[in-house]
DNA sequence: TACTTTTGTAAGTAATTACTCACTTTTTAA
DNA sequence: TTAAAAAGTGAGTAATTACTTACAAAAGTA
């Protein structure tokens, strides 16, 4: 049970995240997982399956992730919340979740929707709190966290650690 | 005097933009510009000095737009424009700054002393306003900046108007 | 004019690509 | 225990890749 499917779809992560899909061979995945290249073909259809094997898991996680948002019955704690997401990304999952923005930009795998869990509950906590404008207030917030999560991902947790506290105090929760 | 260099140029500009770097076969930027594969590699050394070549004028292109910007005397001005900036994107280089941002995932070609010059005048802008932390307030104003000029080359301009008054108005400019 | 340089082409090239196939080893289950 | 299924290998393969080269046309220049 040396779970060699699990080697070929770990090594396809950290190829895909850094490098990006297309400039990483198949070769190249076999020999960083330590597998015969004809195994990634076993497993999975073919080059793109193995991608999409990757891509199925991150709709599971990103609802686990709103999740505990979601479920957030004051306005307040939901804002909270949503600001310290980025900050609470698994140093582990850095490559996984910067793959997936950097898919963002792929037409076949971008979706505008799949935010809307939380622009939905934002939208919702800023009109508990009286915003003129909830929608747009959502919105902005959300394109804040996607902004600091982007500079996590790409430089480290460091540099935006000041913005944490800074972005608490001035939606005031 | 056909300028095929320039077809050239505007071709792979088009399929780097698009498909990414990678995707993109010499031959196909060829045949998408009418030409022999062969003379793309008279003008450019090799694929990459294509890209460079592209590159090159992104830092004279950001200087520009920045200029209009940098040399504004009133802060309240400097927001203004500032919010002004992803709105003012002509539509026929949208191509070319989504390749721009596309990019800022490649190790190679990201930099993030890029946007230096806006964030260093957002931040004097705030700081004649009297602002707390006025390099924080730079920084999350130029991060907004570049979502809605992502969101803008990705989507199209009409989704993204809707921003333009409630951040005029959320700025006070 | 003549000659040199630049611009252009078409047919190559070796290397790499995603993927297949014949085969062996290991695991599962009746 | 045994047979079938699953996991695994390594040597193929045709197609595509970035790039070269030999040569022709056009443009610049004396």
């Amino acid at each position: 049970m040396t779970d060699k499917k699990g080697k070929i779809l770990n090594a396809a992560l950290e190829l895909f995240a850094n490098d990006g899909y297309n400039s990483v061979s198949t070769n190249r995945i076999a020999k960083q997982a330590g597998v015969s290249e004809g195994l990634i073909f076993k497993h999975f259809a073919n080059k793109k399956g193995l991608l999409q094997a990757i891509m199925d898991d991150a709709e599971r996680r990103l609802n686990e992730v709103f999740s505990h948002i979601v479920f957030e019955t004051t306005p307040k704690e939901v804002i909270r919340k949503a600001i310290e997401l980025p900050y609470s990304i698994p140093e582990g999952s850095y490559d996984f979740w910067r793959l997936q923005f950097k898919l963002k930009w792929d037409k076949e795998y971008y979706n505008p929707d799949k935010m809307k869990p939380l622009v939905d509950k934002l939208t919702w906590a800023f009109q508990q709190l009286q915003h003129d404008t909830p929608a747009l207030e959502a919105k902005l917030l959300e394109q804040t966290i996607e902004s600091i999560s982007i500079g996590i991902l790409r430089d480290g947790i460091e540099l935006q650690i000041p913005f944490k506290d800074f972005l608490l105090e001035k939606y005031k929760v």
